[in-house]
RNA sequence: GGAGAGGUGCCAGAGUGGUUGAAUGGGGCGGUCUCGAAAACCGUUGUCCCGCUUGCGGGACCGAGGGUUCGAAUCCCUCCCUCUCCGCCA
């Protein structure tokens, strides 16, 4: 959510933003109604004002035993007036409440602008694509003969998009998770998190996944709850509502949590394997930090994202992406894409994202400024450390042999219980 | 699921329908004292919004939302949350 300060000050900014992210607003009427608005309130407020001093007047003549029937039928009036009024400003808040939280987050100036993916910046790569003596398989199809992933059971206990790990596999997957987890805390500083996995509607509201995502979000009707789609949910959340200590930012955590996604809309579009599914495992890092310092932690955010695929030694590449192919909250975001040689093409396994003070606003996280003794909303990122899944198939078509066996690389084998490699016999 | 208790400022904890934005204590901040510190004493200490803007004036907020009233932290209704006990279950 934008200031709406900064809104009035600066509306063409404003209008641009929305336009570079495809994402119209009615920057006009919110203007016209916040205008309207603040007549508004002006006016209540000194009949509020005189309300005030009137029964203040009539606790005194009572006390004096004089009669303040004539005062008390003025009053009368005068109430009903501001009953009516307070209900047609809370209209009108409502109205501009709608279109706000419509607004998207405005583009950092380091953003190229361009309508989608095609204007997406190339930042740099790293490692080298390994080159095969054979046909490196998809990850399907290896996982299958290796009898480690079973998607066609998956299928069958829920439906398609889901994932079965098996042996080996579920034990690569647990050690994917600890290895990120450990390499964050121990090397990088951030806390660890285990939320819940279930998110009530303010939860959802706050990071910015509703209202406008809500058709691509599992909800549990009865209960009002949602199935997070991503730690960022419940651990941005985790300061809702509450005024931090200058001396307390940055907070780094770092959660691991299963992700739920509908992924409505996407039909038809990765459906090789497991590249998009509704239920993946991710390692998420989440920082709050001071806005003067937001961009340089969000390029060290970066960084510790790499880390992982460094030592797992994935190439990769990073894009920054351009204001069009954006999320609503994001003021500045990396896309982190390992590449994939069975499938001959990069995923995205990680969302490098700065939103500045845009959820801070939504969900009001501030902190107090010591120097002035004032509150400041905070900044918020996050990032990917990294995405499970994807991360899942890079690296075992990476490390495939031409035997169909995959063997782990050096930084994963302490959590792998002396697995070394892992073959069809086993 | 059944029965009770309760949600007030950074924390603890008062609060008769009318100078209560809120007693008191603790904490924080500033000061006196001290070589320094502690103790003691004095002062100060919520958030948001609107308007003119170094400052000031006004409004709102005592879990959330309604209602009664000239006036609600205080009375009534609905919802949410927390705690204790019983039942059920991991």
């Amino acid at each position: 959510m934008l200031d709406i300060h900064f809104i009035r000050e600066n509306p063409e900014v404003v209008k641009k933003a929305c336009k570079s992210k495809n994402m119209p607003a009615d920057i006009d009427t919110l203007l016209r109604l916040d205008g309207e608005k603040r007549e508004m309130l002006a006016q209540v407020e000194e009949k509020k004002h005189e309300r005030n001093a009137a029964s203040k007047r009539i606790g005194e003549m009572k006390r004096a035993g004089r009669d303040p029937g004539l005062l008390m039928d003025d009053m009368k009036k005068l109430s009903d007036e501001i009953k009516k009024a307070d209900l047609s400003i809370a209209e009108k808040e409502s109205v501009i409440q709608e279109i706000l939280i419509g607004v998207p987050n405005i583009p950092h100036k380091s953003v190229p602008v361009g309508a989608d993916a095609s204007k997406n910046a190339f930042v740099h790569e790293w490692g080298e694509k390994k080159r095969f003596s054979f046909k490196p398989k998809v990850h399907d199809k290896l996982g299958e003969e290796l009898d480690i992933l079973d998607l066609k059971r998956a299928a069958k206990i829920t439906g398609s998009g889901f994932v079965l790990f098996k042996g080996a596999g579920a034990l690569l997957e647990r050690a994917l998770i600890d290895f990120m987890i450990d390499i964050h805390v121990q090397e990088h500083g951030f806390i660890e998190i285990s939320p819940p996995f279930i998110v009530n509607r303010m939860s959802m509201f706050g990071t910015g996944q509703l209202p406008k995502l809500e058709e691509d979000m599992y909800d549990l009707e009865e209960a009002k709850y949602f199935l997070i789609p991503t730690a960022e949910v419940p651990v941005t959340n985790i300061f809702r509502d509450e005024i931090l200590q200058e001396d307390d930012l940055p907070v780094r955590y770092v959660a691991y949590t299963p992700c739920f996604r509908k992924e409505a809309g996407s039909y038809g579009k990765d459906t090789t394997g497991m590249t998009r599914v509704h239920q993946f495992d991710k390692v998420e890092l989440v920082k709050f930090v001071k806005p003067e310092e937001s961009y340089q932690e969000h390029e060290d955010l970066l960084k510790c994202s790499e880390k992982i695929l460094q030592k797992l030694d994935i190439p990769y590449r990073v894009l920054l992406l351009a204001s069009g192919d954006m999320s609503f909250a994001a003021a500045k975001c990396y896309d982190i894409e390992a590449w994939s040689p069975g499938l001959g093409r990069y995923l995205e396994v990680s969302s490098c994202s700065n939103f500045e003070d845009f959820q801070a606003r939504r969900m009001n996280i501030r902190f107090r400024r010591k120097k002035t003794g004032k509150n400041e909303f905070v900044h918020t990122l996050n990032s990917s450390g990294i995405a499970l899944a994807r991360t899942f198939i890079a690296l075992i078509e990476t490390y495939q042999n031409e035997d169909g066996s995959v063997t782990i690389p050096g930084a994963l084998r302490p959590y792998m219980k002396g697995v070394e490699k892992i073959t069809a016999d086993k």
